[in-house]
DNA sequence: AGACGAAAGTGAAAAGATTCACAAGCAGCT
DNA sequence: AGCTGCTTGTGAATCTTTTCACTTTCGTCT
């Protein structure tokens, strides 16, 4: 396949979040243009980022909001659920394991690890935090695409390569590290403190 | 002053952390080639992104790294502390009052509010919500440079007039609602499932 | 049936970001 | 002082992304 860009993916996803909410409100059909708007960019965007996956759209017409999101949701993976296992039962890893965004999506939080004894054992939402030693032999029973890492960062790259081994195949990174793996593995890193800068730098330059 | 894109400021940030970094190892200077390997960049990315702000290099030795590090803090408007109010008391909104890895970087989490009388007066972490009704007068009494917005999507806009109208200049938003705002706010959103999903993408077109 | 308005699809142009490649400058050495 | 080995700073070249502008197609109306 051609290579899509990280931007066109994220708008592929805001996208489908805006189908979602108009079909909502009984629209049958949408134009680039009304997507545009909703997404801040503009109708020819939309068009060039759907024109890379086929050709959705009727002239003259629009976009048939169910259709266009089946589509995306066929493109953006979301026609199945993926089994998640989060590592790191601090204050954001238990609050993440309880976003309800993640499930809605299709995205479900299965296991909760951790390195403290402290914390292993107990209950977050309903799941028992374990021993991050039993990663390798848990995801043999239980095969798992991705993990949400939220570790400190002298733990992130130890708890990366168990969970390569393991057989994941996505991260979701939060620890403030560049993570080594393999190139058939994909990392996203999420930092706030770097968001939080960029705001600081506009506040500083304006 | 020039543009500068969100890619060079994000990669700004990356190289102050490794700068501090550095500079706790005890090094004195770092060369492009150096803050390239850590931030899977390139060398001439490296200058070129410096370049923007001068010329703090010396041709065959490298930058000093306590003066990059000043000089960057100054291009990031990280050599004030910020004031920061948090809206939404949710886990989430929990989770970022506590994140030390604000604080380290002189973002001060000095509030935080929310609707739900129930939660209003309760604790987290020595501070006491207070009902976001208060944010007006609040603020007139404390102005407040920064919010981070962790409402759902109904409340967010609502919230972002009041906090607007309050002189607020920076919203960090994790409501997945795109927020209208006067051009000089600046307002950067973070959208944990988006993230996800160009994880799925990613495993569904390999 | 033909004409019209609306909107998709798409090469081509423009804008923007990254990489290249090389001159210039610095420190250390002889 | 002059030579050598590095490494910066930067215009130019390349690559990527976005925007433009035009053709095609569809549904509707007369």
């Amino acid at each position: 396949m051609r290579k899509i860009s990280e931007s066109t993916v994220r708008r592929l996803s805001l996208y489908l979040r805006f189908l979602e909410q108009f079909d909502a409100q009984g629209h049958t059909t949408i134009s680039s243009a009304e997507l545009a708007r909703r997404g801040a960019t503009t109708p020819a965007q939309v068009r060039k980022d759907l024109s890379f996956f086929g050709s959705f759209g009727k002239r003259g017409l629009g976009y048939s909001v169910p259709q266009l999101t089946g589509r995306l949701r066929d493109i953006l993976g979301l026609k199945r659920t993926y089994r998640v296992v989060l590592v790191g039962a601090g204050r954001i890893g238990g609050a993440l394991a309880q976003y309800p965004g993640f499930r809605q999506r299709g995205f479900h939080v299965a296991a909760i690890y951790d390195k403290d004894p402290r914390k292993i054992g107990s209950r977050w939402n309903g799941l028992v935090v374990r021993d991050v030693r039993h990663i390798a032999s848990d995801l043999r029973k239980e095969p798992t695409d991705i993990a949400i890492l939220v570790t400190p960062a002298e733990a992130a790259q130890e708890v990366t390569d168990q969970l390569v081994q393991s057989g994941v195949k996505a991260i979701l990174n939060f620890a403030p590290i560049r993570l080594a793996v393999p190139a058939d593995v994909a990392v996203k890193s999420v930092n706030m403190a770097l968001e939080l800068e960029t705001l600081s730098f506009a506040l500083a330059n304006r």
